[in-house]
DNA sequence: GCATCCATGTAACCAGTTACATGATTTG
DNA sequence: CAAATCATGTAACTGGTTACATGGATGC
């Protein structure tokens, strides 16, 4: 399921409670996953329950955690860190959560998986980062095959079809177009990277400008 | 709920027994709408219950119904026709269902209701022939408002992102823009309508091609 | 010290899926 | 007549939502 992908995920790049990982998964860059507490808690109750993710502080964080962790967290947790909640003596709050051995694993899992659903797959490229380059570059040639099928198959109904209805087919199409070049992007990329023979393509850009 | 529009909004352009409904619903051009019949027969008993829908006929459909039927489904219709079912006596078999007057307003404020859910409008504009003009107009203006809303606000995270993240941000990005230029265009369309003073885009054109 | 946000959780409810059961009709 | 497909439905389960309850921390 698309939750436990994005706990995971988040989880695999630092540690957090419960409520950052919802911030945290509400505005991932290109995939914002919008969930609610009450689905949230629950999946962290089971996923710890399944031994994927652990507790790693019930409450006074000392200040940060020995994992280290990728740049592109640090500003965040510095300053997460840096309003340290005074208290320590007394209650159980603010349990933090980290990724456990079996959660890495099942996160490659759900990286991996071939789920048609769309609305996974932002996800599992979000993460992607987890995986090997060789899985990484099957995942994306997975999902273009998915698309271009998709893209293939007869349009139909070109009948004296209600404007409106024919404006989504066009938006349709185009969307699919866009998201095939993007894919190939990305999988022209991962190519570079394990056969480093030419070099071009360092950023995805802005505009889609593939010939 | 999406269902219930999809159902409501293939029901106004003509009667269909429940295993049409969800064919149709399949593959509505730009905006398919997979389901099961596990949501589908209960959904239809629901807006039955609630006098949106009526059952037309149980059996012995003769050829054709009464209502006049929108072009775009006459071709169908005529084929569904033509394969009469040899029975008449005996059991209840093959509900045709048939949308309510009270279903007709129903739909009309489904269809122009504001949900932010980007999965719903796409069903909207499917059938949003059957608004009133200006509705259309508003329908479209407000879904334009949205997404322009989303589009300026702050990115957030320019740091040290990650590869992935980065391309996702474009696609999205990307993706937005096409919408608000595919909208721009629908907008036109409607002022056009509305306003036939100058004369101009006809089609939706296969590229998004406004200046 | 009061309001506001951070933070965690639970309960009731809801819409959907998968799998199953059943039977009629068509087609080879 | 047997197999495939059309057709309708139900039951168990799943994963989510909204609303509620609770309480610590912060800031004015």
């Amino acid at each position: 399921m698309s939750l436990d992908l994005a706990i995971l995920g988040v989880l695999a790049e630092g540690e957090l409670h419960g409520y950052d990982v919802k911030k945290r998964i509400a505005d991932l860059p290109g995939a914002p996953l919008r969930t609610s507490f009450g689905a949230l808690y629950p999946a962290l109750g089971r996923l710890e329950g399944k031994g994927f993710v652990k507790v790693a502080e019930a409450n006074q964080p000392k200040h940060r955690s020995l994992i280290p962790m990728p740049a592109s967290l640090a500003g965040e947790a510095a300053i997460f860190g840096a309003r340290k909640p005074k208290a320590g003596r007394g209650g159980r709050r603010k349990k933090i959560y980290a990724i456990a051995d079996d959660g890495r694993s099942t996160l490659t899992s759900l990286l991996l998986d071939d789920v048609a659903d769309d609305r996974s797959f932002p996800l599992q490229v979000a993460f992607c980062s987890n995986l090997a380059p060789a899985d990484r570059l099957a995942l994306f040639e997975r999902r273009r095959a998915h698309l271009a099928e998709r893209a293939a198959r007869p349009t139909a109904i070109p009948e004296g079809i209600d404007y409106y209805l024919q404006a989504l087919l066009v938006r349709h199409g185009n969307a699919l177009t866009a998201d095939l070049a993007w894919l190939d992007q990305l999988i022209q990329h991962e190519k570079a990277q394990l056969d480093p023979s030419d070099s071009s393509d360092q950023n995805p850009s802005q505009e889609t400008d593939l010939s």
